[in-house]
RNA sequence: GGCGGCGUAGCUCAGUUGGUUAGAGCGAUGGACUCAUAACCCAUAGGUCAGUGGUUCAACUCCACUCGCCGCUACCA
């Protein structure tokens, strides 16, 4: 297989918050998942993420939280950091588009990009009228104005809900003009804001539709090695493209963020739209790592301008359009950056708790499961298991606190920990701790090697393809049959009888623990690493080569003794409320 | 309203171009074993694949409609 070269990136978090299991489940984990495999594979990867500090969002947290949006976007970038470290999410650089040391590449490299646009034409300039906060001095988003809905219904009468957002009114579901709201109310300062004029410029999606659609319709299949994007995303972009794409405002009316760089007085005070400059930010984080590396930033473009590299963008459902949609008109306007591979996007992830329906993780009803609040008492193995055995790939699933036990217990440790402690056990015990001789192998004893191939491939068809969830049930269909084996050899029974014939089942079954080890390490990386411990493997920076999942671990091959992989659990121990 | 998705064993879900008796895990019942974190293994039970109609030699799989549930509808990310 060549060698290939990869650039992953996760879906910019957003700095004004703690991070929670559904935002792991959606951007981190597969990729993660994703890059560890590829590496295990031999392929060249560069693993990009970093915090999306600009924008309106991070303003409002900080006026909450009472402190300068510089400190509140520091505080949870680095406790993001801490999140993703404890996690095994390893980034080759995990940077934020407006911290110290990141803040210059990122808005040069975005205003580059946004000037190149602007001169090639496809920006609009338009004035619009929009509501302003005279108070908090600033332009409203829609969403944070409240007021009555004006929208007539069928019946000839107003709707009139007066609880209705500058977006959508809830009660009778139409889309709102906030402009046109009665009686309009900033959510930020509680005053009534005034319609004031604003200019912006806006990008042209509809130059890029046919080139958009015709990129899209070639991901239906897998192709060069690409896996076929999943059919949430194209069914989703394809849509809306044949609806048709209107303008979109790429500049703002603020003061934090990425100045518009154009000499025109009407681009005083603006900002770039925070979703212009954050896929920016996977950009200036290469530029960024190459400093760092090897002390020239634009080495970035090796990676991002180089048709060899291979783009994958792992995101949140939320995302799509930006990923799919407006981040590739951006590249296709500036011209000179290779375009994503793929993207593959996760659904939300809802939770469930016992004696409750399941609902939607949130932050305001203490319904959420925070990973810093979980790595204080438990190991990250266990949820990279459970987030992945249940990963929304094609729809939303839900974080059910009793499955996550159950699964604890009754996969990992009953299957999967048992079969792995107990083979080490035996063989210790009675073949002065080394690997036995593999001697003359029965039927059984050369079905169950093959077994341990042909897992082998399905896993890897499943993970060239982004199926993490299928592929981790094919790791745990092959912990079973280990299981069984041994059930159907007897050792304990062939000890007493014939040593040389125990000597080659437990030959295999260590041969069977090791490919366990190799396989299980893009998913639960600490514990293949204890593994690789009990077995003497080398390994390199925690990679275990894809490949010796099948290359036999020769006779006489030292082992060190067996350690617990996983612990029982107990609900009532763990997650208390919020 | 428009776009999209979902509805398969008691529970959670798989079913990759339509093709023989529809699968897995958990749970339940019965049996076996004792190397192991009282774990493991084997066997059995259980489904009119939401419903109706259609295309086809053949449909869980394609088409139409019905019922139920959900998401999105774009300047909040």
């Amino acid at each position: 297989m060549p060698k290939r070269r990869y650039l992953v990136t996760s879906g910019l978090p957003y700095s004004n918050g703690r991070l929670h299991v559904g935002h792991v489940a959606g951007a981190y984990l597969p990729a993660d998942t994703y890059v560890r495999f590829l590496r295990a594979r031999g392929h060249d990867a560069l693993f990009v993420c970093g915090s999306d500090d600009n924008g309106v969002a991070s303003l409002i947290s900080a006026r909450k939280e009472g402190i300068p949006v510089e400190e509140l976007t520091a505080k949870y970038n680095a406790r993001q950091a801490e999140d993703f470290k404890g996690l095994g999410i390893r980034f080759d650089i995990f940077g934020g588009t407006h911290q110290p040391g990141f803040t210059d590449l990122h808005n040069r490299l975005s205003q580059e990009m946004f000037t190149t646009i602007h001169d090639k034409g496809y920006f609009t300039k338009k004035t619009t009228k929009q509501l302003y906060d005279v108070e908090a001095g600033q332009f409203l988003p829609d969403r944070y104005v409240k007021g009555t809905c004006y929208h007539k219904l069928p019946d000839g009468s107003v709707c009139g809900y007066t609880e209705a957002y500058g977006d959508q009114c809830e009660s009778c579901g139409h889309a709102i003009d906030p402009i046109e709201l009665i009686e309009p109310t900033s959510t930020i300062t509680g005053t009534k804001p005034e319609p004031r004029e604003t200019t912006h410029w806006y990008l042209r999606l509809d130059a890029f539709e046919k080139q958009l659609q015709e990129w899209l319709e070639g991901k239906r299949e897998a192709a060069n090695g690409d896996p076929a994007w999943r059919e949430t995303v194209l069914n989703f972009t394809l849509g809306q493209v044949r609806q048709g794409l209107p303008e979109r405002a790429m500049t703002r009316d603020l003061d934090w963020g990425v100045p518009v760089p154009l000499d025109d007085p009407d681009a005083a005070g603006k900002m770039l739209y925070v979703w212009f400059d954050a896929p920016i930010g996977y950009v200036s984080f290469t530029a960024a790592y190459c400093q760092q590396t090897g002390g020239d930033w634009a080495g970035y473009k090796n990676w991002w301008k180089d048709p060899d590299t291979r783009l994958v963008h792992f995101i949140g459902e939320d995302n799509t359009v930006f990923h799919a949609l407006i981040w590739p008109a951006m590249l296709m306007a500036e011209g000179t950056y290779q375009l994503p591979r793929t993207v593959v996007a996760n659904s939300f992830l809802n939770i469930k708790v016992e004696g409750q329906e399941e609902q939607k993780i949130s932050k305001s009803r203490g319904m959420a499961i925070w990973v810093e609040e979980y790595l204080k008492n438990l190991e990250p193995d266990p949820l990279r298991y459970y987030l992945t055995a249940i990963s929304p790939e094609t729809s939303r699933t839900a974080f059910d606190i009793d499955d996550f036990i159950a699964r604890n217990n009754g996969e990992l440790l009953n299957a999967l920990g048992n079969f792995v402690n107990r083979t080490i056990t035996f063989t210790r015990k009675h073949f002065e701790g080394a690997v036995p001789e593999p001697g003359e192998r029965s039927q059984a004893d050369q079905d169950h090697l093959d077994f341990i191939a042909a897992q082998k491939e399905k896993i890897t068809l499943s993970l060239d393809a982004c199926r993490f969830k299928a592929a981790l049930a094919e790791l745990m269909a092959l912990a079973r049959a280990g299981n069984g084996y041994l059930d159907l050899k007897k050792p304990w029974t062939q000890r007493k009888e014939d040593m040389a014939a125990c000597g080659t089942t437990m030959n295999i079954g260590i041969q069977t623990v090791r490919a366990l080890a190799v396989l299980m390490a893009p998913f639960m990386p600490f514990s293949a690493e204890k593994i690789a411990g009990m077995l003497n493997l080398e390994s390199e920076d925690g990679v275990l080569p894809w490949d010796d999942a099948t290359s036999e671990l020769g006779a006489g091959h030292p082992l060190a003794e067996a350690e617990i992989l996983f612990r029982k659990l107990d609900a009532s121990e763990l997650f208390g409320a919020d």
